[in-house]
DNA sequence: CCGAATCGTTGGGTCCACTAACGATTGGTG
DNA sequence: CACCAATCGTTAGTGGACCCAACGATTCGG
């Protein structure tokens, strides 16, 4: 039973990576917060949370969290007004770094039984079921526009 | 980022099957429950809880909902008065059967863009990496006992 | 200009995993 | 036998990740 299996290595995976980001105080959705904003460059909080996909009322607090610890900030968006623009800080990139290697921990400790071919045949059949599944929310044909 | 990779895909594997059992007023518990019990046959919570991997304090709101739907049965055992004994109804067998078909389904629908063989594949990395981090738990060499 | 859309925010709700504490019962050891 | 340790079931509460509905403020398009 195949979903099974994903939703069990899964949750593996989920627990290792999140017992390594509370060892920082952090948890998934800071990091996701912190390296889409490095990549992307400063964004206003709608549109990290479509990059992030990370839902917008949870947005609020992750950015709240981070924003009390510096790790970025937060300033009104002079030419819309609506917005905030979210700007990653010095701290919140030296935070990213110690987010990175805790990740890349977990993933070794993951991922330790297979080998690096393995990895890669996982990794891609992973990635085509993801996007098949990130593209299916659209429908072909709407009006929209 | 592998990791990144399984809990994503896990997370979609788990919307769809929560999805899928939410329908019929089950979730994945239900599910975990009712199907050890046919495997096993009647067993003490505490029992349940080691095998299903539900945390023991779950278990109780989970044969609480499960009891209250006449599809298992609460028992004190004589043998042991500190133990309930819950056994599978007929009701909750039938109710399997139908989870089962809700299980199917959203299977289908998780692994739409695979071929018969990359699932085979799939399951097979997924069963070793499950395999590794369920033997971890047990150090070697306790001298217990 | 006015209605529609967007943005941030608040306050809820779900599922799954887990922790802490407690009374009741049982078992083993001194 | 008495007593302590362990087990069982229960209650109550925490936390992360995801998601929904509604609101005021602002901006945009016709």
């Amino acid at each position: 039973m195949p979903s099974w299996l994903l939703t069990q290595t899964g949750n593996h995976a989920h627990r290792l990576v999140t017992d390594e980001f509370a060892s920082v105080q952090a948890r998934g959705y800071h990091y996701r917060l912190l390296a889409t904003l490095e990549e992307f460059g400063p964004a206003s909080q709608a549109a990290l949370g479509r990059r992030t996909e990370i839902h917008v009322s949870d947005m609020v607090a992750t950015v709240n969290e981070l924003a009390g610890r510096g790790l970025v900030e937060r300033a009104p968006d002079p030419a819309d007004r609506r917005r905030n623009i979210i700007t990653l800080t010095d701290a919140g990139t030296r935070q990213l770094r110690v987010l990175e290697e805790r990740l890349a921990a977990s993933q070794e400790a993951l991922l330790a039984p297979l080998s690096a071919e393995e990895r890669q045949r996982l990794t891609a059949l992973l990635s085509t079921l993801l996007d098949h599944h990130d593209r299916r929310p659209d429908a072909a044909d709407s009006p929209s526009r």
